[in-house]
DNA sequence: TCAGTTATTGACTGCATGGTCAATAATTGA
DNA sequence: TCAATTATTGACCATGCAGTCAATAACTGA
């Protein structure tokens, strides 16, 4: 019917997401898309429409990303302290380079300017809440962790321990540094 | 001598100061700059040099800012329990308009990029760290907080805790749920 | 083989922006 | 009053960038 694509749509807005993490939004331009991914703007326009398109879809890749780890983690056959450590060591270590966390650096670069980017940043922050909190009640029914506060309030509070240690990696905190903000966060609510 | 110059470079680096907290730094021109302070951009190259320069003079000012803040809360007449909880209400109500906290901004918008920008995010953090340690050890020693975790680490937490809602803020969170992150991050150190 | 369709390419446009220049204004000391 | 000095002003410049356009290439179904 027609000409066939030559690039991997899916592959690019892998990259792509990597350098919007990187960089961020505005610090990127369709120079440094196509010098990462090979294909040239009018390419990326024919596909994602829009530099704001093309962000947005990275976004949303993003928190797929992110939410599928956590519920892999959740999945896991061990205890909920367990599960709150494979947590806080994958924190620890990201596998790819990229450092910080894209929705939360995206949250700080508009604020609450853009309709759509406050919209992806309160999705994640909504799933990761709900993943926390189904692991910490059921930590809180086997005493493992402090019934000093509710679930819902020990999740907004790890919650925001993540948010704090994306921060920390973003800004170049060290590896010693974020490691014990962790393990004192984290040992916190342990009853 | 010389003719005199007309503006008061105090007010406008503060003027300047709250433009970029608003902004960030790539978003503000110098448009917005002599829109807000008055001041047209060649008067304020002549006494700030660059943009990254005054940006750079506006962040140590904020920090100064900070700091300043903290100790007045430190040196309150009152029980470590007490200062805690003046430290928490000041979190929760920011006197300006601006949102979120103009180093974690620059942090995140510059990564580690930029050297001086670094420098002045590690300065802040040193220093609260340390007002935040004596209060801390302060309070446990009269067994008002938690001896578990040592004075370092749990301000290293209480750091931590700040960066997380100092990104809430900034990204649109309710105040309910800033409130209650506070409450219990806050709480969870007393003993 | 050809018509229709979509992808690719590179050139182009318009605009915003950081930074500079040169002319002029205001001030003071001699 | 004038010379020296610094502030102010508005015009100007170079650049980088998002987005568009038009020409061409590749593919398929008839």
């Amino acid at each position: 019917m027609s000409r066939p694509r030559e690039f991997d749509v899916d592959r690019v807005l892998h990259q792509t997401m990597e350098v919007f993490w990187n960089q961020g939004f505005k610090a990127t331009s369709y120079e440094d898309l196509t010098r990462t991914t090979g294909v040239k703007k009018q390419s990326l326009y024919c596909v994602f429409k829009d530099k704001r398109s093309l962000f947005l879809k990275a976004l949303a890749l993003y928190r797929e990303q992110v939410i599928a780890k956590l519920k892999e983690i959740e999945a896991l056959d061990s205890s909920p302290g367990d599960k709150l450590d494979a947590l806080r060591y994958s924190l620890l270590d990201d596998e790819t380079g990229c450092q910080g966390c894209l929705i939360v650096n995206a949250s700080l670069e508009f604020g609450t300017d853009d309709e759509q980017v406050t919209r992806e940043a309160e999705l994640m922050v909504e799933e990761v809440q709900l993943v926390l909190e189904k692991i910490i009640s059921s930590g809180q029914k086997q005493q493992l962790i402090s019934n000093r506060y509710t679930s819902i309030e020990l999740a907004s509070y790890l919650n925001n321990t993540i948010l704090g240690v994306r921060v920390m990696e973003k800004s170049g905190s060290s590896r010693e540094q974020i490691e014990t903000v962790l393990r004192t966060s984290f040992g916190m609510i342990m009853s």
